[in-house]
DNA sequence: GCCAACGTTGGC
DNA sequence: GCCAACGTTGGC
């Protein structure tokens, strides 16, 4: 089993958005990066956990669980040109778009912001904390993935 | 295939 | 609002 990050500005979609949602699930849906669609569509499986970080808010902060529930799947919204991101040239016989569904695993008791991760040796080499890392969805290890579960009272 | 220009991300 | 980092684009 693989652990994930999961990036998502909260005033765009937040963890209380995700439990708001129908069965606590909803399609990941309108990544447009190579590396993160390639995750999403190789690498993940059903049943793998992830962690919710809000992105681009104060403080930035990681907040809930979450698990894969659906393998990669093309991502609708690339051929709805009402979409926020629609990818015209995209061939529907050959999607370019990936996306998985994830559903809540538990909101953390507290958050758990990006600065209390930088001051904790064991998260140091976590990726997410690497100089410019702009990917929104990433792979994490189980041992962060374990440690920040703690940290957020879970 | 190189690389300059440009756009985006996202912390600060 | 600034800017570092980095992905993408497109001319050559």
């Amino acid at each position: 089993m693989k652990y994930w990050l999961f990036k998502s500005e909260p005033n765009c979609f937040s963890y209380d958005d995700l439990l708001k949602c129908k069965n606590q699930t909803e399609p990941w849906d309108g990544v447009r990066n190579y590396q993160a669609r390639n995750f999403m569509r190789d690498e993940m499986r059903v049943g793998d956990l992830g962690i919710f970080y809000h992105s681009n808010c104060k403080p930035p902060h990681a907040i809930g669980l979450l698990e894969i529930v659906s393998a990669g799947r093309p991502d609708p919204t690339q051929f709805d040109p009402f979409s926020e991101h629609p990818d015209l040239t995209a061939d529907p016989k050959n999607p370019r778009w990936f996306l998985v569904d994830v559903r809540a695993r538990g909101k953390f008791r507290r958050p758990v912001s990006l600065s209390e991760m930088r001051e904790i040796p064991d998260l140091s080499d976590m990726k997410l904390l690497s100089r410019g890392n702009r990917l929104s969805v990433m792979p994490i290890e189980k041992k962060h993935f374990e440690l920040l579960k703690k940290l957020g009272g879970l």
